[in-house]
DNA sequence: TATATTTGACCGAT
DNA sequence: ATCGGTCAAATATA
């Protein structure tokens, strides 16, 4: 993919993330305090639906010419290689590889599942992919990502998956296991709450927490990510206080009953601090975006 | 040259 | 026997 194409699809994106957020905001306070216009309810509705639109069809013309292949959003962006015309012969001399995981998702420790028009590019970790895979009973790949730090740190053992799973409109399914225990993630920023009682209890958190290495990377990266927590920890008591409408909501996000696509990027960064963002001089879009910020 | 991705093979779990 | 997770050489890219 063309480098503005990939700004464009992480602006969406962004803007998906946003609209999805302003949508959820409406609908609480309405529950609360049914005071909200449904004009405005339409309204964000309709926002979010171009947003999905525009996703879809920038996602399909991407894919359109490797239909197999996940849509990637890579730091490199490799191009697919070609299959080997000589198979190795060394393979045959293999000595004692790692044993395998077990296939069972619980023992596994499987921590969180997110659904999303396209693949999380941007999470707060840094992974390197390992392996693809065709999935039976699936016409898409499953995509193998490991911790980036996992060679230098071959303790830390934290991996996702990444798998379409729907076709139109397109979901990506991204599956955490694991946890980080290499020293640049434990305590970085940002995503899961990987605590399985609260992931029971339909928690879709995204912890921000420190981090140097991205703060020196993007000034005004934490200033951003203190304000998400703030947000995140009054979020998280408001939900504790709201009644059954709400809780409904996150269940069904959690357990994937239902993925409607104004729900899949609740786990993108929230919006609302465009104001905090403007007052930084902090380009939104530049947190998908590593290298610019560094220029 | 260093680093990341691709991809067929390997192998444990079911 | 089949499936899915991982390995590691080959390859692509910066």
């Amino acid at each position: 993919m063309s480098s503005s194409r990939e700004k464009a699809v992480q602006a969406l994106l962004y803007g998906h993330g946003c609209a999805n957020k302003l949508k959820l905001r409406l609908n609480k306070r309405k529950a609360d305090e049914g005071s909200v216009s449904s004009d405005h309810q339409d309204l964000a509705k309709t926002i979010l639906g171009c947003f999905s639109d525009a996703l879809s069809v920038l996602i399909d013309s991407t894919t359109s010419s490797s239909v197999d292949q996940p849509f990637e959003i890579s730091p490199t962006m490799s191009s697919p290689c070609p299959p080997p015309l000589i198979p190795n012969p060394r393979r045959d001399q293999r000595v004692s590889p790692k044993k395998r995981r077990t296939s069972n998702t619980e023992a596994r420790g499987e921590n969180w599942r997110d659904d999303s028009p396209a693949p999380i590019y941007y999470d707060g970790y840094l992974w390197r992919k390992y392996g693809q895979k065709k999935i039976k009973n699936s016409d898409h790949q499953r995509s193998y990502y490991r911790c980036a730090y996992n060679d230098d740190h071959p303790y830390c053992e934290a991996r996702k998956h990444v798998q379409k799973i729907q076709e139109d409109p397109p979901v990506y399914r991204t599956t955490y296991f694991g946890r980080h225990a290499c020293p640049i993630h434990q305590d970085a920023a940002f995503p899961v709450a990987f605590n399985p009682a609260d992931d029971s209890e339909g928690a879709r958190m995204i912890k921000f927490g420190n981090d140097v290495d991205r703060e020196n990377i993007c000034p005004g990266f934490q200033l951003l990510a203190n304000r998400q927590d703030q947000i995140l920890k009054e979020e998280s008591t408001e939900e504790q206080l709201n009644g059954d409408q709400d809780q409904d909501q996150d269940r069904d996000v959690t357990e994937n009953k239902s993925c409607p696509s104004d729900l899949v990027l609740e786990s993108s960064l929230f919006l609302e601090d465009l104001d905090l963002l403007d007052a930084f001089e902090f380009c939104p879009f530049d947190q998908f975006d590593f290298p610019g910020c560094q220029s």
